[in-house]
DNA sequence: TACTATTTCTAATACAAGTTAGAATCTAAC
DNA sequence: GTTAGATTCTAACTTGTATTAGAAATAGTA
């Protein structure tokens, strides 16, 4: 997977990612407001000051852990959905595409929940700078859908609308709950089936 | 229903209310930190420092939000659920539950979005000030859970506690993404009945 | 070693925010 | 209308924070 916001390898662009990651671990963890960036500094051993020579501000900072965020999660759900046969049905096309989801949220925990956990807070320019990004990540959603109901792999009489947020949440709000403790990915592999089987097949017997 | 923070009617109760209002609206819509006290203060036509008449901080504002909020969610869930048939089987329970959360969610959402969205970023102390409450509120949860598993109304394999969390998500989400365009509470029974629907059969024809 | 460019720090600026004490105003009862 | 109590305001204090300019240090190069 790529992530197009790391091109080179440079000192500084090493640098400007460890600045990067201890932005969005303390933003996912104390907010974008309630992070000082002497805080974000100390995570990489420098002073406040020092940060303004790699970002030019602290809402440059937060754009860019936002942006971050929606690439790691849509790369992952493609590459999920594409680990699978070209002929693979709705249900497995899911359970790959909530596979991808939560897998990106909870390895990337820090640029997700910073993300999700603070969203309606941003500044509008935060907002606006990510628009299109998760314009696109949704229409992927609203497509898989879409499509799924053209082949009569959705119950009639199903909000397709109302399906994808309601997924989306039962999803989302793992990055609340989820407490990566080193189990090597394999809890999030279980979540990932469980909430495919759920949302496809419902919990009665 | 009963609000217990709310027990007398007198002008100081009346604008303490006002008060606790326009807090969970601000904090709501900005987060604690991204709150200054002197945007509560103009929601309610005085100056930040009068404020303190009525709160001793702005902490102890915080938490009697959570704290009503979770009141208010609790409360509702109570009232949907005992609208029932003392005989009312899984089903209808589970529909119930999820109408009462989501109607409290999406009614007072000021309150709800107030707690869920901003919740991991509260002071420690706003934390343990709450703490039972909310326990109390997941305990109903797991009982509902643990007895429509004796009584075989879920799914055998089915994890009792990755439902309930996911459960929780779908619904906890709707806080994010609804908008109330005074539909006058009918979408709200239809996000209920929608997502009751989703996790009991799931989306498969 | 000396020179240059890169990177980080220091220190100051400017402003905003939580909080407080006392003055001012308002309300209601006599 | 006077007075006492309740409520709000004013004006300060303290602290904290984003940001910047220039000095210091570091690293790389000839």
């Amino acid at each position: 997977m790529t992530i197009t916001t790391s091109r080179q390898n440079t000192k500084k662009d090493k640098t400007q990612q460890l600045i990067l990651d201890a932005a969005a671990k303390c933003f996912s963890k104390q907010g974008f407001h309630g992070t000082p960036l002497k805080d974000i500094a100390e995570t990489v051993n420098m002073k406040a000051g020092s940060l303004y020579y790699h970002f030019s501000s602290k809402e440059m900072l937060m754009q860019e852990v936002l942006n971050k965020s929606v690439q790691l999660i849509y790369n992952t759900v493609k590459d999920e959905v594409a680990k699978l046969e070209d002929n693979a049905a709705f249900p497995e096309l899911l359970r790959a595409a909530i596979r991808g989801h939560l897998i990106a949220i909870l390895t990337y925990a820090d640029y997700t929940s910073a993300s999700i956990r603070n969203y309606g807070q941003f500044p509008e320019a935060v907002h606006r700078a990510s628009q299109s990004s998760r314009d696109d990540y949704e229409q992927f959603w609203r497509d898989f859908f879409d499509q799924a109901e053209a082949e009569g792999a959705i119950r009639t009489g199903v909000d397709k609308h109302l399906l994808r947020l309601t997924i989306f949440g039962g999803m989302n709000w793992a990055s609340v709950w989820f407490e990566n403790k080193d189990t090597g990915g394999a809890s999030v592999e279980r979540i990932a089936d469980f909430q495919a089987d759920l949302f496809l097949n419902g919990c009665r017997p």
